[in-house]
DNA sequence: TATGCGTGGGG
DNA sequence: TCCCCAAGCAT
């Protein structure tokens, strides 16, 4: 697909991490910190909480002193906020493994907390400029249309690593450049609801447009209802956690009006279970 | 392999 | 309005 990347070259989105001035100043610490925020968050979101990390923890040295408690209110509304506590705990790791430095070798990244398959390439080839296969959703979902001609990808799995691997150019940097167009295509165009085909710089070689975009309406495994969820209360208590920080909020006053109690208390005691939130018996706090 | 885990914007 | 889903990871 050729024509992808200078697509990718003159349609690219102007994002912070793709800057050059962003790789100078925070280099792989940077890239690191933007995978993470970014990590099931959109990016429009990401970007007005990225350089506000960056410039009070610039290095992985400086995170690794923060508490936890710093990092988690820093953290504010990205959701999922096991992600700040997995990124203190790999900054940590960054300063005890490997000496403060970012790793470049993929293995070294994959062992540190909260980084994946998706993760440990993108950071190898996105600030290291090596080549490996970078597939997130969205690039799952374009090989699952243009290559395989389905509506929807099937769950991930190492095979995809391998056919987004097959068809990488061999130089770094166009491999790099592809990874890249093919997140940005999945990301506006080739998006998963109302996908544009008509302004699609690969549509003359998508396998599901040639079949006349079969099953387009089907809608995949619905996400759990939020309202009334284990995971609205936890983030209720968080919320409440976090806007009282450093100060710790009684017990009793933890959302006493929450429906239900019993799901409240579980959530206290998964927030606590998870090291997001501790207590002394009398008050709930973020971690010191 | 399937599930749990936040939060908010857009169709 | 409601619902879908978003640069995943750990278990």
């Amino acid at each position: 697909m050729p024509n992808l990347t200078s697509w990718y070259r003159s349609a690219a989105r102007d994002l912070p991490w793709r800057r050059r001035e962003f790789h100078d100043g925070f280099g792989a610490w940077g890239v690191l910190v933007s995978e993470f925020m970014l990590q099931q968050t959109p990016a429009t979101r990401v970007i007005p909480h990225l350089d506000a990390w960056l410039t009070r923890w610039p290095t992985p040295a400086a995170m690794a002193e923060a508490t936890t408690a710093e990092v988690v209110q820093q953290w504010a509304n990205l959701g999922y906020p096991r992600r700040a506590l997995w990124l203190h705990r790999a900054a940590i790791e960054v300063v005890e493994r490997h000496g403060g430095v970012v790793p470049r070798d993929v293995d070294a990244l994959l062992a540190l907390s909260g980084i994946g398959d998706y993760t440990a390439r993108a950071v190898a080839v996105f600030s290291y400029g090596d080549r490996y296969p970078v597939v997130d959703t969205n690039t799952r979902r374009v090989l699952a249309r243009a290559v395989e001609g389905r509506a929807h990808p099937a769950p991930p799995s190492r095979r995809d690593l391998a056919l987004m691997d097959a068809l990488l150019p061999d130089d770094d940097v166009e491999a790099a450049l592809f990874n890249a167009a093919t997140m940005e295509l999945g990301a506006t165009i080739c998006t998963a609801r109302a996908p544009r085909c008509e302004v699609c710089p690969i549509a003359e070689q998508c396998a599901w447009l040639a079949a006349g975009r079969p099953d387009t309406g089907d809608a995949r495994r619905r996400q759990a209802a939020y309202e009334g969820s284990d995971r609205q209360a936890r983030g209720t208590v968080l919320r409440l956690l976090r806007d009282a920080a450093p100060d710790a909020v009684p017990l009793a006053a933890v959302i006493p009006e929450w429906p239900d109690a019993r799901q409240r208390d579980r959530a206290i005691d998964s927030l606590i279970a998870d090291g997001l939130a501790e207590t002394d018996g009398e008050g709930l706090t973020l971690p010191r």
